[in-house]
DNA sequence: TTGAAAGCGCTAACAA
DNA sequence: TTGTTAGCGCTTTCAA
């Protein structure tokens, strides 16, 4: 592959001159410019990205951590990432954890290994990732999932009182018995969520169960559930794919939708108006939180001495036909 | 942030003990090789991978560059990629080119700028991008769209067998008039499964649209189409994105899904037995794709002069109720 | 077994 | 306005 002294003895010019003129810097003469143009292009000259940037000890890349490239809450947020950091000039490179600590650590290894200008994450647990970042001075911002307080910026959405609200619409709407599936134990989503339910339950009989994140996850759970004395007439979902599952173990067993048992999932989805009768959800604004992660990760690479920030935006309660009797 | 002639000054050994330490070449004295090991770890030494990748010309990193990170068939091509990539120790970074020639052109920069050892990508087009890449002498595999014959390797489906087979299928089951939803003229995808309808639609009367590969899109051709003196009693539906709209405007028409309108849509999506009746697809083995594609690639990369090669897979076309009208 | 030194490709002082 | 030169942090000969 050409390099830069290519392309400046091929123009007749010393490397300076060809990194001057490749770069738009206004101190060098057009004719010149032009000719280490037409040389480059001949060339088919590259700049070295990794020679530039062990140069000028900065890269213009953006690495966004997430921990299931299928879910689409998370997709959502990589497009608001992304808009955002292309405005600015970045590119992102988007990296899948998995909501495996190890594949997150290989990651974050790679991303301070190359020299990232700052990482978006979504961190399977609070501490040892995210610190290694910080403690080795890249910006960092979390989202979905805190941080240890003061300790970066972080993007998240008040789920435990949304939770408590879809519960609270549950019951207002008429169900007795409502209960709960949620992800693993450690995952912070899945425990507020969890919190959320207990705090709209009060004294209420409790009906929970966790599993993975994940369709089976969420059929599993709904068919221990329903297997007990006094099954649950309305579930609340932490998740979108667990809804799968959940909306598939009540099928099998002949319930139906809002009749039989009440639905409240977390997450909007493209689907939830196809199935019949059309799914409850709590949506929360998952493109803005890309959106905003990215602009405050911008505003940190740029000003590192900012002091850390916590946004805490809204989900919202989208009541369908799920969660009513009628 | 620590260097290595910082770990180097503190064991009080050279920058070249300490590189053959930490790269655990065998000629090193133990003792030397844990006290560097102890000065790295004091220092919180992370070594510079762009100086590393610089001075040895080569990264593990692979780039995947997809047109919709959305959509679930990419994902799960993206699972594929880097289940195969991890254990043989790359680390891949995904790209989103979101349909956008501009875009895709952008990371293809990226991707040659920060040398990464290979490329597998979903072409928008045929030719500028992946040439580009090609003629830089970086290894490439193409997913899902062809490359020019002969130019790299390719691990494709057969869409227009897989269209084909459906428009059969919907016919056989009794549709008259069969419809086609496809996406954008120049879109491979898009062509190939329009030809396949074409091709089982023989001298009968065609009924197709086009629009984008969204929901919205979808939505729009179904109306125009329903909209026509004779409307489609039946639709083969080129994307799943798509057929969410087209779904939504039958409703909207009032029109049940098999019982009024056949409709098949290509890729499986984890929702199609949640409508009723469930959804007839074809499924194209995404995962697998991307794991053949990074077989390929790792190939590829181990010795670049191997001949390039066109794999095709094949899709499955899974029955369910939406395409019958009883 | 270890160290000295060159050099990967680029950019940025400094000189001219 | 242009060129010369040093050096970013690392690996890898070549000598010792």
């Amino acid at each position: 592959m050409a390099t830069i002294s290519d392309v400046a003895r091929r123009a007749g010019v010393s490397t300076a001159t060809v990194s001057r003129a490749l770069n738009g810097v206004s101190t060098v003469d057009p004719a010149l410019v032009a000719r280490v143009r037409a040389a480059a292009e001949e060339l088919g000259y590259q700049p070295n990205g990794l020679a530039r940037n062990l140069r000028r000890q900065e890269t213009a890349v953006l690495a966004l951590i997430i921990s299931d490239v299928e879910n689409p809450f998370f997709t959502a947020i990589a497009r608001g990432v992304e808009d955002v950091a292309q405005t600015a000039g970045y590119s992102v490179v988007l990296c899948n954890s998995d909501e495996s600590a190890e594949k997150e650590r290989r990651y974050i290894d790679v991303a301070l290994q190359e020299r990232v200008a700052g990482v978006v994450i979504s961190p399977t647990d609070e501490w040892a990732g995210v610190e290694m970042l910080l403690g080795r001075g890249t910006p960092v911002v979390a989202v979905d999932r805190p941080l240890r307080a003061g300790t970066g910026d972080q993007v998240l959405v008040d789920s435990r009182a949304a939770a408590r609200a879809a519960t609270e619409h549950l019951l207002a709407a008429g169900y007795q018995r409502v209960g709960c599936v949620t992800g693993p134990e450690g995952v912070r989503t899945a425990d507020d969520r969890l919190a959320g339910y207990r705090d709209a339950l009060g004294r209420r009989k409790r009906r929970e169960r966790r599993a993975e994140y994940r369709a089976a996850g969420g059929e599993a759970a709904t068919r221990a559930l329903l297997a007990g004395a006094e099954p649950p007439d309305a579930l609340l979902v932490a998740n979108s794919a667990m809804a799968i599952g959940v909306l598939e173990a009540l099928r099998a067993e002949g319930l139906r939708l809002g009749r039989d048992v009440g639905v409240v999932a977390f997450d909007d989805v493209p689907w939830a108006t196809l199935i019949d009768p059309p799914l409850t959800v709590v949506a929360q604004p998952a493109y803005e939180i890309g959106a905003e992660a990215a602009r405050l990760l911008l505003a940190r690479i740029a000003d590192g001495s900012l002091p850390p920030t916590a946004t805490t935006l809204e989900a919202q309660l989208i009541e369908r036909g799920s969660s009513h009797r009628a």
